[in-house]
DNA sequence: ACTTTATTGCAACTTAGTTGCGTGAACTGT
DNA sequence: ACAGTTCACGCAACTAAGTTGCAATAAAGT
């Protein structure tokens, strides 16, 4: 498992280190986007300094390992699983800011061929933002 | 027309000063959310103070005159238009930042009882990042 | 084990967002 | 139209998130 994780970092060109793979575990282990301060606060135990978590998010980001998505007001990183669906829509509550995945959400655009094309060629990522079910 | 923006103003219970004349003008003929920063660069023109916006945008928002959504890395300002509809999708460039409405796209839920109640009910707000046609 | 080079830790800096306080302008009633 | 009251503005400073420079340290190849 953490030896999977190893090689994965090695193969992307990156050295192993204890900080790399603990951020690449947790976001493994994790079914939905973390930002930059949940990163640093679930892995307080550890004496890792803030910049380091950070560059490691930035380095595993470059190297394909991780996706950075803008939601909310912060950047958010999700382990980029192979197996999984590349990209699939998220679900922003608007009171507490906590994310979460909605893969049961399809979009559809219009067929008039106005607005940006990416929306057409299907290469955007979807974003829902409203209360979730614990603030009503 | 500004006489129009003024009365909704003083119905709204705000004083009706120059700035918030201004702020609210601004995104009433604007047909694209703008942030703070794009709002007093529009008005770079007047001695209004960054502050003074700030705060113009917020009492503006909390009066149901303006919408606060969170586009991007900042919050953004639209216009509540009575007539319009209320809440239409957005679309955000992931490169250059820029937002622009996509009222073209429509967002379906799963018939399946899973997610946030919120996606079901249509009480969300939908936004699509990706690139614009500018940035290829 | 040794050398090379990437990575870390510390600190400082940038930008966006936000607030306190004294001055000045907008509304109210006369 | 005028004076009083209260809200809003301008200035400045502060907070928090994101970001970077540089010296010290650790990982990879020989």
């Amino acid at each position: 498992m953490i030896g999977a994780l190893k090689d994965r970092i090695r193969s992307a060109g990156l050295r192993v280190t204890a900080s790399r793979v603990a951020v690449l575990e947790l976001l493994n282990q994790t079914d939905r986007p973390l930002n930059h301060l949940e990163v640093t606060e679930s892995l307080a135990h550890s004496t890792w300094d803030r910049a380091t978590l950070y560059r490691n998010l930035m380095d595993l980001t470059e190297a394909g390992l991780l996706e950075r998505v803008s939601l909310g007001s912060t950047w958010h990183f999700e382990a980029q699983d192979p197996d999984h669906a590349s990209a699939h829509p998220h679900f922003v509550c608007t009171e507490c800011g906590t994310v979460e995945c909605a893969p049961e959400v399809t979009v559809t655009p219009s067929k008039k061929r106005i607005g940006p094309k990416s929306i057409r060629r299907g290469t955007v990522q979807v974003q829902l933002h409203g209360l979730c079910d614990d603030c009503v």
